[in-house]
This record gives structure tokens, C-alpha cells and sequence, in this order.
DNA sequence: AAGGTAAGCGAATAATTATTCATTTAAGCG
DNA sequence: CGCTTAAATGAATAATTATTCGCTTACCTT
């Protein structure tokens, strides 16, 4: 018996990505994803029921990606400053990386694919970010402000400088991204 | 002779974009778009050429407009910040005023409907904020970074906060949005 | 008021795209 | 090694959707 191929589940998601990056949601078809992937159309049928199963598990699984990196080095024992630089500059390595993700994220939160129960559980995953600012609030370094206004406000700012950089097709230097954290923390600090 | 009418246009442009906003680019169909204006199919094609142009043309339109109205009441012989705080309020009233015009704005941008020319256009219109912020540098009110930057900055964090008062379906309250102004000013000032 | 012209219509058609399925291929197992 | 079973294929089919077209209706002109 021949078994399912979990890197087959991964090319497909990798050409799903970069089809609607540059093309968008309204622009990719099942046979562009297969052609991208290269294999056969009806291979997708094998490891997904249609193109909402597609497109549904792609989305979970690209916020997942990009929380489970968010606090790789925190350490809740530091002082506040360092430790939401550190997490503030793992999403947007993250993004600037993975920018097809962004996009497609994006795009789907406006479209008949997403299903109420897939947004539920990406809503779920950005708790521990709330819990950070709170804890800027506690320490009385961040203003006191309605903790979702600011994460959306910062969350806001990132994405965009990610998506103007890439169209603008230059890397982010280490010094525009030193300014662009200090933008960020004038606007939250107390 | 029977004229073309100018407000079927209209009708035709706020079918579109509620529809947009509902389902996504990726959702809508000229029979959905007719149906939603009270016109049979056929009517759209006196009016547009097909899908695309269609499309094309509103997001010309929805750009026109935002830049429009942005700096009404706008006076230069004004000091700096009550200007930008002008500007910045009727952004922000104008996006929440017109949601559906942001998120098909966004769809817009990673979509294969909008053709090199139209984006160009769409870039083109926003120099005015450009020279306000750069206003704001010389009077060394606002931060020497890359001016570019600073608007993507501003920009993206009111952007997000639409879309996020829109999701949570609560009015931005006066308090809530003067807040929201303050973060943008601690970020911008020198 | 009548004629001409283009808007408006919506069913019919054309084009595109999702999905299925009969067949082939290849991995695992004894 | 052969046998079994599910993956893989891609052409065929089904479903959806853009566009056309013959016809009707309403407005403008004279």
C-alpha cells in the first residue's frame, strides 16, 4: 500500500501561497495550484475534499506558523522593553519572510472560504500577545489604553511596513527596522 | 434617444462593494452584482465592458474619493499638528464612513483584475500626504526617518483599526479615537 | 405625437473551472 | 518477488459564471 505524502501536503500549500500572492484569492484556480505543485489535478482531491477544505486548512495553519515563532526567545524574567523587542522583531522577521502568508491572510479574512469555526480558532491563537501588552500595562511602561486598540494599532503598522517594503522591493536595513521599533514604542509607551 | 444613467453607475459601484466586503473578491459574480442593484445581467455590459473593467474602474473611484475628501478643512497657514490632526480625523471618519471601500481597496491590491496603470494612478494620488508629512519634518515636528516610512506607519495602524472597529461592531467612541490619535502623534514627534 | 436610438432585459451560449472517475503507478507487506 | 492497496494521473463531466444577443421599453429629438 502506498501512503500519503506529508511533504505533498506542503508543496501544494507553498503553490496555493505563492499563486494568490501574485495573483490574489479571486485569481487561483485548482489546476493553477496543481500546476504550481506539480502534480496532477485530481492529486488535490486525494489530500483535501474540495477547494474550501484547501484553502480552510491553509489559512490555520498560517496563523499558526506565525504565533508558534512570536515568542521564540521570550523570557517572561526579563525586563518588559527587551523581552516585546525580541517578540516584536520575531513577527516581522517572520512576515518579511513568509510575506505570501501575509497576503493570503489577508484575502481570506473577506471571502466565502473561511468558515466562522476556522476564524473562531485564529482569534483563540493571539491571547498570549494580548497577555504581553497587559503585562506593559501592569508595569505601568505601556499607556493604559483598551489592550486590543493597541495591539491592532501595532499589529496594523507591521503588516503595512512589511507589504511597503516588499512592493518597494528593497531589504529592510537593520537601521529602518531600529526606527521603525521606535515608532512603535513612542506610540505605546506611557 | 434613451441616455445612459449616471446613477445606475452608482448602484452598480455599491452593489459591488457591499458584495465585496461580505464574500471577497473572490466571491462575487456579475450575477450576484446585478441582482444586488435591481438591474438584469445584460445591463452591466452597457455600462462596462466586462468584469474587469468593471472593477478597474471602482477601485479608481475608491481611491479618488478617500484622497478627496482627506484634506477638506485642511489649511497650510496653519501650525502643524491641529493640520494633521484635520487630516488624519477625516481619514479615519471616511474609512469608517465607507468600510467597504478599504477592504475592496485591499482586495483589490493582490488581485489579477487590477492592471499596472490603474495601480500606478492610485500611487500617484497620494503625494499630497507625502508633503504633509514632509511639512512636518521641516518645522522639526516630526521624526527625520524616511518619510515614506512614517506614512506606511500611520497609514497601516488606521487601516487595522477600521477593519478592527468594524469586526467588533462597537462606534469608535470620541475617547477611543482621540486616544488612537495620541499613539500616532508619540510616534511621529521628533 | 411619431420615429429613431440606445438603454434595459434575461434567457441562451460560451468559457472557465471544480470535481469525478476509470486507469495506471508505486509503495508496503508477506 | 508477486500481491494488495491506496496514491497518482489527467481526460471527461458537472457546475458555475462571464458574456452575448434578439427583443422590448423608454427617452429624446423634431
Amino acid at each position: 500500500m502506498k501512503l500519503k505524502d506529508d511533504r505533498k501536503v506542503e508543496l501544494i500549500y507553498q503553490a496555493a501561497l505563492k499563486l494568490v500572492a501574485r495573483k490574489g484569492l479571486a485569481g487561483i484556480t485548482m489546476g493553477d495550484i496543481s500546476r504550481e505543485a506539480g502534480i496532477a489535478t485530481g492529486t488535490l482531491y486525494v489530500y483535501f475534499t474540495g477547494k474550501d477544505e484547501l484553502i480552510n486548512a491553509l489559512f490555520a495553519c498560517s496563523r499558526a506558523n506565525s504565533v508558534q515563532v512570536a515568542f521564540r526567545g521570550y523570557d517572561a524574567s526579563q525586563p518588559f522593553k527587551p523581552g516585546f523587542r525580541t517578540v516584536w522583531m520575531n513577527i516581522l522577521r517572520y512576515k518579511l519572510q513568509h510575506f505570501e502568508e501575509v497576503v493570503f491572510v489577508e484575502q481570506c479574512f473577506h471571502s466565502p472560504y473561511i468558515t466562522a469555526e476556522t476564524r473562531e480558532k485564529a482569534r483563540e491563537l493571539a491571547a498570549p500577545f494580548f497577555e504581553l501588552i497587559e503585562r506593559g500595562q501592569q508595569e505601568q511602561l505601556v499607556k493604559q489604553a483598551d489592550t486590543s486598540l493597541l495591539l491592532t494599532f501595532i499589529m496594523g503598522a507591521l503588516n503595512e511596513l512589511v507589504k511597503q517594503t516588499h512592493y518597494s522591493n528593497e531589504t529592510l536595513s537593520k537601521r529602518k527596522i531600529d526606527l521603525t521599533f521606535n515608532l512603535c514604542w513612542d506610540a505605546l509607551k506611557a
